[in-house]
DNA sequence: TTCATGGTTCGACCGTAGTCGAAGCATTGT
DNA sequence: ACAATGCTTCGACTACGGTCGAACCATGAA
């Protein structure tokens, strides 16, 4: 009567709300320090650690010491992956807690989900990448094609750099608002910083929209939108 | 401070070894009464209904209602996912709750997930499909070619009859076993009630294993094998 | 050394949610 | 009509887990 996995260990973890506060605090892809994620979820920094040795024991966070601090973020994709789909079942099923407002309409835009573009703009690089065979698309892993190779290079980043890397070039990652997949993995975070250092986009503090500055949006446009 | 939808509501109801247990259980596909789900999780029926009130009021359930008898089934392809997906990291983290045996073994190769093949076998199925053109792969949503609809029709599938249904034809399911899609969606559903029709294989009854019959593993491997 | 800051551990409090017994409906069968 | 079965509701008990205050450890700065 009990087959496969123990699901409810993790679902559990998830499902305090402090817990769920801070995961989806980690989300955007930042390194947090326990301090700031107990202002994040509102409780005292006691909780904040029981809270956080919990999540750490459970797997679903990595964390780095650096001096007297201590810096979480989220253990892996596979983790990531699982958040948005919650996300994408939350608000399925009507229950968004917040409002929503003008800064909802940004998040649906543009917003960083593990450090990758998510949202509107996400998707539509993501398709563009699929347009112009950039990438290819097996069962359930996506491989950067020798074309798709010459433009991330051309583009100004540094693939062997990120192949050295034992994380995942190129994953799938499924997108709450827009329920479609845009691109994870150490290539979509790469894309998204080398786009912050070309001064297209910053990130807002405190949140996980992503603003394109109007020199930007057009550069992205003429990138990806054809 | 508080973006995004609520997880934790949802994680939550999935959190519960109780309710966990049933979920599992319902993952096979078949609807259950709220008896058999309360044996299932090994708690009395009234907890049982309780149980099962909040995880439909949640969203996760579909309640049918056949005379005093009350089946419950999993809502809907994105709720399976979610509990795919869990069942992957759950897997993943090396918390597997059964010590693994022989029904393991067998679960591996063919299992039934929210009633479409899964396993080894559903993925080798999925990818002759995929070889052969049978599918269409964009970027989330897949759709059938016009020779997979052949195939289809051939195979003895009324095709007619399933787009005529509002729930989706084709979807990818993620694997926990494997880490690979597999088939979902009516169509997904169909292909494993023909199978079953056709006397290649029988499911295991209490549990969630596939078992071939010597003569429809042949068969299958002559379908789907290359 | 001494102080300040970031984080952990301990202990105690409290609330919520899971649990079951018993009684109550509803539907089917005789 | 009566009984039997399937499920729900009510109420009471219990336990586990989240919460914070206070004290404690560790690192870095003065």
């Amino acid at each position: 009567m009990k087959d496969g996995p123990d699901i409810a260990r993790i679902a559990a973890l998830i499902g305090d709300p402090a817990r769920a506060n801070m995961l989806t605090a980690l989300m955007s892809g930042k390194a947090l320090t326990a301090t700031e994620l107990s202002q994040e979820a509102g409780i005292t920094l006691q909780t904040a650690s029981s809270h956080l040795a919990k999540l750490d024991a459970g797997g679903l966070l990595s964390l780095r010491k650096q001096g007297r601090h201590k810096y979480f973020s989220i253990a892996n994709d596979q983790v990531a992956h699982l958040l948005e789909t919650l996300m994408g079942l939350a608000a399925g099923s009507g229950h968004l807690r917040t409002r929503t407002g003008p800064r909802d309409e940004e998040m649906r835009k543009a917003r960083v989900c593990y450090n990758h573009l998510a949202g509107h703009m996400g998707i539509v690089m993501y398709e563009s990448f699929l347009r112009k065979g950039f990438l290819h698309v097996a069962t359930d892993d996506l491989t950067l094609t020798n074309t798709g190779a010459s433009f991330v290079d051309g583009f100004g980043i540094d693939l062997k750099e990120l192949k050295a890397k034992k994380s995942p070039l190129c994953r799938e990652c499924l997108d709450w608002s827009e329920r479609r997949s845009h691109l994870a993995g150490s290539l979509g975070r790469s894309l998204l910083a080398r786009m912050e250092n070309l001064g297209w986009a910053k990130r807002v503090p405190g949140s996980r929209v992503v603003r394109f500055t109007k020199a930007g949006q057009a550069e992205f446009d003429a990138t990806f939108q054809r």
